[in-house]
DNA sequence: TCTGGGGTCCTAGGACCC
DNA sequence: TCTGGGGTCCTAGGACCC
């Protein structure tokens, strides 16, 4: 098993569009300019701490004259694409498992020996063909190859073979125990207090005692770190159970009319999803909460309704969702965030079974090319092309990004073209 | 003043059924 | 008054991930 991952991926992929960023250091922040979510090295070595507040770290920031970025994911969405292409190459099967990640199979050579020179070239191409910065990690399992892709970063120059050395166990007593794949926060203050302080300490610890407090997760677990493979290689990714959109706002909301505008904003990007992975779903949910950090009254609340029939058309949706709204708000909560959870998703074929549809067949055929041509248009000339008027003409509550980089966002032509055949 | 977003998996417990 | 046992399904909540 192989891991592969994007070294600070956020901040390596904004240097990519703009070169002259490479050395210096680089914060990207999460959406509405809120927390740091991406250091490059040079940020990193400055003690820029990841996740705290923007407004906490500007001090630090303005002393080291740190470049800070808005996050920008139509371009990492656009260099994560190129990447697994690029990957897909060179390994035996792939599983893309996050943005900037992918586990993948590759076979040892016949005499069983190491994959590190194999490693060293697949990273050297990924740097070449597309300027990314890549760790590679191999291991028997899963969460020992994410192990091993941890020590590459740290102690290996970006690639390490934990499966060729003639003895693990001293690697992974240099493993924290909070830095295992699996083992959170709670995990960890738990380990910690029974003395299990490494990765081979949990390896090694009593699987019953495990067992008791991380139920069959742990014990694969642990399993896995035994070099026992129980987590395998998913090729292809399985149909998604829910899908959720949400967002907090620049400013609080205290009124019916925003928040019935953020609410449809966020079902009809939630119903687009919909339709991309061809499902349609059953069940609807908003949520909204005040801000946590705030005073003592903490808000939150959230109403479902259930679809007569599962739907993914953006105007069903909205009739369902906007009449919620005015269950959720209260005088005297300012709303900080919402969002819009779409649950009992089935794939998209199933309604033309069904004989008590609302539509008759040929004009819920005829709502199903609507939706497809609108999604068709905000693809070729960008999002929000076409939008429901429910969602509002110039919200002020969208969310700040002040310091987004350069073209890529308006005008993905302006991303340099870095294609492995190109 | 200012604190992200989108997922999965598992378990316990309740509702319901025979 | 006394009131079984076993199964399934669903949901809420907690843990984790990036």
């Amino acid at each position: 098993m192989v891991l592969i991952d994007g070294n600070n991926f956020y901040a390596s992929c904004e240097a990519v569009l703009e070169p002259g960023l490479r050395g210096l250091p680089l914060v990207v922040l999460s959406n509405n300019d809120g927390c740091i979510v991406a250091r490059s090295a040079e940020a990193r070595a400055l003690g820029i701490p990841m996740g705290i507040p923007l407004f906490q770290a500007r001090p630090l920031l303005e002393r080291h004259g740190v470049v800070v970025r808005s996050s920008n994911y139509a371009l990492y969405a656009d260099m994560s694409r190129r990447l697994m292409t690029t990957l897909a190459w060179w390994v035996e099967a792939l599983e893309i498992y996050s943005i900037d990640e992918a586990f993948a199979l590759m076979a040892r050579p016949a005499d069983g020996g190491d994959l590190s020179a194999w490693g060293r070239a697949l990273r050297a191409a990924v740097l070449r063909q597309l300027g990314l910065p890549v760790a590679v990690g191999i291991g028997p399992t899963k969460v020992l190859a994410k192990l091993a892709n941890r020590l590459a970063k740290r102690h290996q120059h970006g690639v390490f073979d934990l499966g060729a050395v003639a003895d693990p166990d001293p690697w992974l007593a240099s493993m924290p125990v909070d830095e295992v794949w699996g083992i959170g926060r709670q995990l960890a203050r738990w380990c910690r207090l029974r003395g299990v302080a490494t990765a081979l300490a949990l390896r090694d610890m009593p699987t019953a005692t495990l067992r008791q407090k991380a139920g069959v997760v742990g014990v694969r677990l642990q399993q896995e770190l035994a070099g026992i493979a129980c987590l395998p290689l998913k090729t292809a990714p399985p149909a998604k159970r829910e899908t959720c959109v949400s967002r907090s706002f620049s400013e609080p909301i205290c009124e019916l009319a925003p928040l019935r505008e953020a609410i449809a904003t966020y079902v009809s990007r939630a119903a687009e999803k919909l339709r991309q992975q061809r499902q349609r779903a059953r069940l609807l949910t908003v949520f909204v909460r005040s801000s946590p950090f705030n005073g003592t009254s903490f808000y939150r609340n959230a109403a479902s309704v259930e679809l007569p029939l599962p739907s993914n058309d953006t105007a069903v949706l909205l009739a369902a969702a906007l009449p919620l709204a005015s269950q959720l708000l209260r005088p005297h909560k300012p709303l900080q965030k919402a969002g819009v959870l779409l649950q009992g998703l089935e794939p998209y074929e199933i309604l033309q079974h069904h004989l008590f549809a609302p539509l008759p067949w040929e004009q819920q055929q005829r709502r199903d090319v609507l939706m497809a041509t609108i999604d068709r248009l905000n693809r070729r000339y960008g999002a929000g092309t076409v939008r429901w008027a429910a969602c509002g003409l110039r919200p002020s509550w969208t969310m700040r990004r002040q310091r987004l980089s350069g073209a890529a966002t308006t005008c993905l032509e302006a991303i340099p073209n870095v294609d492995a055949a190109g």
